[in-house]
DNA sequence: CCACATTGCAACCGATCGGTACAGAACCTG
DNA sequence: CAGGTTCTGTACCGATCGGTTGCAATGTGG
């Protein structure tokens, strides 16, 4: 929206599409991290040069913050979508298996940006690994309150640790964001996430109205 | 053995002990990562100055790697030890447990220097984080190895994916690297390992030697 | 007590960091 | 086309980066 918002007809038109600069600015960050993704690694990426860079986005550390909030919006949306599944095991199952393919995807570096953004900085930009947990427990959040209505709705075995199980989702998720970081492929992290299915099923209520057994033949 | 070593009885004594200057730059890389602690940070915490940095450790990078390397016969020395433990499950157990405790103990940073050190770096940086990558694959290697060796001794079903399953534990533990670094707290932490265990239990075979109920109930 | 080996320290090195000032190019309105 | 407005590109800013030099301080062996 702000990208042709801001042109009220008069002066220089823009040389450039905002949105698409930020997307290759994430690229940038998301391969080599807030610290290390350089002013003139990002103008770089991006084709345009620095004062542009500064008129636009404000600084380096609202450049990443905005490019953060894209990432989400569009690497990241498949999540939300995640949460619509009926069941908790088929919620935990596909937000597990489209978080592989998307950390292992061949068209964007592998891993996850909220992670290789900028898990530990300097002293000085300490704001942005806060801004990044801040940003990786709202996940959390959702995913536990879903989860505690599946257990309300009895698709999870009645008193089943609900925090704990999401907390154990999204942990597994981060792990498999390290693992991909350094090259792990998508095959093996699908088998990583069999057997962490196999944990869920034993959450499932007694009569269980999925076969969680059919996940680990077609891996 | 090096500290003294390089002292040949003539000159000058060094002013400070080798190995605990190696353990303060180890807290300075472990809170800040390797590009977020700068040379004026390190020396100011290590107690000594730029030029006897240079001469002992030889650079930045000499230095990380020789933090990493103490890191790990001190920190980490604990991961070792698991594996001597006589089930899979036991071993799985213990270290997850451990694993925990490290990564959450309240006398140094939280997390792991192997992964906040440095996930991804700047282009000139990339050797860090493929030494990282390449450290914590050895544990890995380790445990699947043991617990190939657990299912030929009849402690994991026959037929299980070891490799998978050592995957699966490793990945965990990543997480909840990540997860300690951005302030997760123990008994959280430990939660979610109870219900990674429960993924454990249902490899193990028929007569499960080990009774992996009782780990829910002491959380 | 002297020659020598080694360390500690301050000051400095070129390069690069994130961020800007300024001048000219490109567009709209009138 | 003139006037106003906005953007682009170059060149530059002070600060800090990792790394180094030269020298005074401090110790040992002869």
């Amino acid at each position: 929206m702000s990208s042709t918002a801001s042109y009220r007809g008069r002066g220089r038109p823009r040389a450039f599409a905002e949105d698409e600069a930020l997307d290759r600015a994430i690229r940038v960050f998301w391969e080599h991290g807030y610290e290390g993704a350089s002013l003139s690694d990002l103008t770089a990426a991006m084709g345009i040069n620095k004062p542009s860079l500064y008129i636009v986005f404000g600084s380096k550390e609202e450049l990443f913050k905005r490019a953060v909030a894209r990432y989400r919006d569009t690497y990241v949306a498949y999540a939300a979508g995640t949460l619509e599944e009926p069941t908790a095991y088929a919620v935990i199952e596909s937000y597990l298996r489209a978080a592989v393919d998307a950390l292992t995807g061949s068209d964007h570096p592998p891993g996850c940006l909220t992670i290789q953004g900028g898990l530990s900085c300097a002293p000085s930009n300490s704001g942005i690994s806060e801004h990044l947990a801040g940003f990786r427990a709202v996940f959390e959040g959702e995913l536990a309150q879903r989860l505690a209505r599946a257990e309300k709705e009895g698709d999870l075995a009645p008193g089943t640790d609900t925090a704990a199980l999401a907390r154990f989702v999204v942990t597994l998720g981060q792990g498999l964001a390290v693992h991909a970081a350094a090259g792990a492929g998508r095959e093996d992290l699908q088998a990583a996430v069999d057997v962490a299915l196999r944990a869920v099923a034993a959450y499932l209520p007694s009569g269980s109205p999925v076969t969680p057994a059919a996940e680990t033949a077609e891996a």
